[in-house]
This record gives structure tokens, sequence and C-alpha cells, in this order.
DNA sequence: CGGTTTCTTGATTGGGATCAATAGGAGTGG
DNA sequence: CCACTCCTATTGATCCCAATCAAGAAACCG
């Protein structure tokens, strides 16, 4: 039912205001999407691994309205969107999966929404470090060694902050025996305390 | 094809961990959607207006996860969810309608994103007016004349701000000349203004 | 290698949070 | 109607977290 592409690191799989044409299923590799803003300034909106569906936003407005940059070589299934709708008229399933998976990334911004709205920079990072864990965990990964795919600046803009502070949090979070961290390489010590460090949410 | 239902303000539409059934239309009226954090406080997600959808980022969970309240008498048309995925089987056109209403929010969501993540308070209180006083007039209201339903602490909430930061900046736009604000309700005196404070979003 | 991007760390600044006090409405019951 | 209370809003004073400005160090890449 899909065709597959090859996407080298550091190359687009869309671009914001590409005809919205297909939907596509990362298999491996990782991707980051971002917008730009009125000044041309990048913000990332989010970071994409294996199993997770991109250019879900781009039914709306008939074209994608973030740009998807894969951060390594990767892989990912192509779906034209009009096979789609016509396929789930026939399979219930696949439509319910269809409705599950756009349903999903609604209240993943909302968590996302969450993050930012009332978190504070250490809580902010820490958070992120857990959700990426559990992402690798629940493909089979290290759950304690993460990969870093994305710069500094990267996940700064992700997180709202600058590249200065995420590079001052991960000493502090070193200094605290809480990671390791080697250049893009992360380990996991101490999840409980990142943990605390998340739910120390209050004022 | 859908009951209709009178919420009260100040009553709960439906609320976070009630089994998910059904979609929820607006037709008249004013909500906020919140979640609770680990702490037991609120964080306001999203304000919603006539014409607009509740409900959907339920379909992935088989749950609501977020709280919907009335901010003043309320009436929503109520669409079961089966009926919906049953007959937009049938009907292609409410197959796709119902794929950009999805669609649509997840966009809308990736805006606020950008909004928390890289504005500040003055900017965010701009941008936020703008669109309000945007879906005000895409439903035949006065684009100028907005009756805010919310309390200080609820914008806040949804912006990331104090109670005390907004109502300093609605004090410092009034002195502007930007806006003139009486209890709840805010004339936009200067739209021009609002817009260019938006777009100096540069560092 | 040399050049470029990325990362770390330090010094300083500033915007918004916090703490605090007062005023303004709205609702209730006398 | 007023008195009372509760919730909401405004405004001021101070503090602190993260941004900004700046300088090296480390890693990557031709």
């Amino acid at each position: 039912m899909q065709s597959r592409r090859r996407v080298r690191g550091g190359k687009a799989l869309f671009s914001a205001g590409d005809a919205f044409t297909s939907l596509y299923a990362v298999d491996g590799g990782f991707f980051k999407t971002h917008v730009l803003d009125a000044d041309g300034r990048e913000h990332v909106t989010g970071f994409h691994m294996g199993g997770e569906l991109l250019g879900l936003e781009g039914i709306g407005s008939g074209q994608y309205n973030v740009t998807a940059i894969a951060l390594e070589d990767s892989l990912v299934g192509v779906v034209p969107y009009p096979l789609i709708e016509q396929r789930s008229r026939e399979i219930p399933d696949l439509q319910h999966e269809l409705h599950v998976a756009l349903s999903r990334q609604i209240a993943r911004g909302q968590e996302v929404l969450m993050v930012l709205g009332s978190m504070r920079a250490e809580e902010r990072l820490a958070a992120f470090l857990l959700n990426l864990s559990s992402r690798f965990g629940q493909r089979g990964y290290s759950r304690s060694e993460l990969p870093l795919r994305m710069t500094r600046r990267e996940l700064g803009s992700y997180l709202g902050l600058t590249l200065e502070t995420v590079s001052r949090l991960f000493s502090r979070f070193r200094g605290q025996g809480v990671v390791e961290v080697r250049h893009k390489h992360v380990r996991l010590l101490d999840v409980a305390r990142l943990k605390a460090i998340v739910n120390a949410a209050s004022g």
C-alpha cells in the first residue's frame, strides 16, 4: 500500500508551503519539524522517531505547514492521502487507527503546551529527557542510553530556552549525578531524581 | 443526527477521565478547557466558542483528557462518536470534514506552541487579542468589541503568565491607546499597533 | 590540517514572578 | 438598601531565573 523513501541526514522530507499530498510513517531514523517566524528565525515544533506519523497537520490547509528535516539518514513510508481516505472507508479498523493517530497528535501538543506554559527550565529539560527515554524504550532501545540527534540550539528552540541554558542544565545535571553527558550522547543515571525534578513543578 | 445540550455557566460539559463517547460542537456560548497537574493546579489549554469542536483529543485514549467548563450559559450539539465513524464511511465529504477538523486542531496547537515558546509577555497578549478578534469576526460579531469571559488568572494560565502580568499588560496597552479596558470588556482601538507588537518578536 | 560549527562557561542584565496591599464588583442575607 | 464576604483586578516593591553578551574549547569536516 505504501512506497518507501530514503532521506539523507540534513535533507528535508517536505517543507512548509509544499502542497499536501501524503502522510509519512517514520520507519527508521530521526526527524525534527520546524516553522519559520516572520523574521525568518527557526522554531522547532517537534522531534520524531520510528513509528510516528508526519504531515498530519497538512490535511486541514492543503499544504504542509511545518518543514520536516532528517537529523540522520532516515527511512519513511509514503502514504498518499487520497488513498488513505478511500481505504479507511472500506476498512473500519484503518479508519479508526487514523483517527487515533490524529487525536494522539492533538493530545501530545497539549502536553508540550503544559511543559512550555508552566515549567521552569530545569523541569522542561528533565521532562524532555524522560519523554525521550520512554519513546526509545517503547521501540526496544535502551531507556537510559540516549543518542541526541539534535543540537543544543534545536533542543533549546523546542523547549523555549536558549542554547546556553540547555548547556548549563546538562552541566548541572551532570554535577548532581543525574546524567552522564558526552557530546551528543546522554546516559540517564538517576531516573527517579529526574521525575522528582519534573514533579517539583510547584510554585 | 445530533441532540443538543445546555450547559450553565460554571458547569462542566465533560471532565478529564470521563469515558469518551461523543464530540461536542459548540453552538453558542463560550468554554475553557483545562487540565490539572500533579499538584492539582489548573492549566488552561484553550478557549472555545461557536463553531468549534470539543473532545477531539479523546479519540486516541478512550477518555477525555481535558475538562471543558462553560464560562457562560452555552449550547452544544452532541455527536456520538461511533455514529460519526459510521456516517463518515458512507459520506466522503463528512469523512473529509472530520479529518480537516482534527488536522486544524493540530495546527492550532502548533501555533500556540510558538506563542509560548518564543514570544515575550506583551507579544503573547497582543497575539491573543488579535486571535480572539479574528474568531469573533468570523462568527459575525464585532472584531473590536471583545467581551472577555475568562478571568485574568485563566487568561494568564493559558498564556503562561501570572494574573498580575496580564493585568499590568492591559494597563500598559490602555496607556498606549491600543485598547480600552473596562472590567471584562475590551475594545481594540489600534489593531495595526497590536500587529506591530506581535511582529516585534525579534530578539 | 585550517575553517566552521557546536558546546561550555563566565559576567551582567532584564523581564516577569513573587510578595504584598488596596480597591472594585458581585452575590447574599439582613 | 446596606453590610458583609468572597472573588477579581490593579498597582507597587523586590527578587530571581533565564536571556544576553562575550570568550574559549572541543568536535566535525572539507
